[in-house]
DNA sequence: TCCTAATCGAGACGGTACGTCGCGTCTTTGT
DNA sequence: ACAAAGACGCGACGTACCGTCTCGATTAGGA
């Protein structure tokens, strides 16, 4: 069963990303706009939306490729890894807190990743793809400490998941709803009281 | 200092915010529309824009009043302060779960709360407003911690804002990112592993 | 050089130009409104700015099509074709003298020929369009004035162009600013008035 | 029968007749808005709409006043009469040319005239107003052509006011449709043609 | 002297239209 | 089939200006 007609233009697809991915930075999710892309890509609406069917795929892709290649470092100290860990979705965050402003500043809060959210919720496949992205990050690092936690670094009854909510969840909080700043140190007292607990 | 000029109808405020309210949550963000709001009050648009000047200023308006009755009780004990705070504010995230899906059903993350977060990002004052609606309800439950921290019912070097961000932070995520659901039994997992700690 | 794209539907301009001729006349030209005529028209009204950037150029093309069938006759007799000439001109006024008024009445004044004196002064280019509708239509006039001056019929001083002015200069005078009747009997008067002199 | 209640403050239609001014020689027809002119005037808009029912009327009103200084002599050289007062009008013509334009530019139009006759045709009183003082205008030159007339410096069969209307209908003509210009010369020509006649 | 009435400044209000923007679809011709 | 070009439908947005209204504060004349 080969494809019939004429095969689709793989160059489109780079071109496409670039210029999105231009304006998305540039300004922001607003200044996204479909008509804008395909005419910096030299190319028709007709031909994105064959491969995008929507303005929330095509940002999401964006996103998505920009932010693939994190990885998790095993080193054995668990305080360590993690924090690294969080330093980088942090630098992640604050990569997108810049989009769509003036350079030197830098916006409270980072509208792109809420738009995204946003565009998750509007979007059912949007939704499984953002959260799809976000799973297979969060698997490792619960691997991270799963094996911390069997091999006694952390406690037995540890939860990783519920761990890494506690983690993961209070950068976004700061980056998305209070606006505070998330950095090395901010990550360095997050990941300590999180390990060492309250009581 | 006599106000000058003719009052504004204080009755406007509260048909257009109903208005918004029931659209809003009907509806969703996108349906929630400043034509349809003004027909709806019986206003002009003209009247409509004078007090809350963009759509996402009114939506703003009308979240804010959602959650405004949302109290922190003080048991004494802290843990069970803590579960009920943060089911409190899981409810809140529920809520803005159903925003706008057909009666039954709920979606995964609460697009509304995240829309609401991109418009905080498009306009300084509506961040500046939000981050307010958020500074003032954390600052009783950081009141509560650093009460239990000082009568020393948790430990000595706890930061109440941090653990604030570990839980609530969470809770986001979970509603925003991961679209897991947030219930009394996840509150109940959640305090228990941040007041243990993972050591 | 083949024309791109989706090539313009013809049949909008049609129905277009019928739904706002006749609220033009109808209801005058404050009662012409845009999105009236598209919502009547059965388009977008994206799709009637494409063609007309605004509602004075259009309300131009509609009047423009209405007076485009007056055509002048060349008997030989100055006298008659000028009065002629006169009538048909007085003929458009006067129906621009009815537009927007309950049936039966008619305005002193024909207010839509004004109006659309004022969207040429607003415009540059309704102005140039409007100046080169009058144009084509005198220069037809004026061949005929040099026509019978030429054949001795007229003074060999005659002034075409002054003499046109004379003639059509007064109708729209009492048309526009006195709100006298202009019918044949006043372009008799004032053809003999011209041709005779004063002196 | 005096007067009750507080009197009006006569300074106000001063003030207010200023500010207009400024605005319709500055800004034209469409830039005389009545919130600033009640701004710029230190007044409410309320004592404005009290003495003027519309902008309309407002303006015609600011106009009224521009040419009420124009008189008409009576040499007994009917000739230079009639173009000394065709060089009035022409004056006053040419000033509304200017009105709303940046300095050194003309309009080929006199935008301001046309909007003013289409306020005509909106409201039955000022209609009859703006005819009231055309009339008053030509009652004057209407005498001094019967003067003539009945002096045996023109034919015995002159109908004055057809005459006045093929020379001031000519001006009209051509600063409202075909964007002529109007000056001394002009007018020179104008009145010897029609007091010369074609034939 | 108080009362009544009209005016004034200020600004909210209703209404109506305008023109714009962006998304996603459709219709062409050509490859 | 895919591509480029561009018209099209739809729906909302925010703005502008008009003329009306409701306040409180003045400023007269008349009881």
């Amino acid at each position: 069963m080969s494809p019939r007609g004429r095969p689709r233009d793989t160059e489109v697809d780079e071109r496409v990303l670039q210029a999105a991915t231009e304006l998305l930075l540039r300004h922001g999710y607003g200044g996204l706009s479909t008509d804008e892309v395909a005419e910096r890509a030299g190319i028709a609406k007709t031909t994105l939306y064959r491969r995008w069917p929507t303005k929330d795929h095509l940002a999401l892709a964006v996103v998505a490729r920009l932010q693939d290649h994190d990885e998790i470092t095993d080193t054995g100290d668990i305080r360590r890894d993690l924090t690294d860990y969080m330093e980088k979705v942090a630098a992640g965050l604050n990569r997108m807190r810049v989009a769509g402003l003036p350079p030197g500043q830098e916006s409270r809060s980072a509208g792109t990743v809420a738009e995204l959210v946003a565009a998750a919720a509007r979007h059912d496949d949007v939704g499984a793809l953002e959260r799809d992205v976000y799973a297979r990050r969060n698997a490792l690092a619960c691997r991270l400490i799963e094996r911390a936690r069997d091999e006694g670094r952390l406690r037995p009854d540890v939860d990783p998941m519920t761990l890494l909510e506690q983690l993961a969840g209070a950068l976004y909080y700061r980056v998305l709803i209070t606006g505070h700043p998330v950095d090395r140190a901010y990550a360095e007292r997050l990941v300590a009281a999180a390990l060492d607990g309250a009581l």
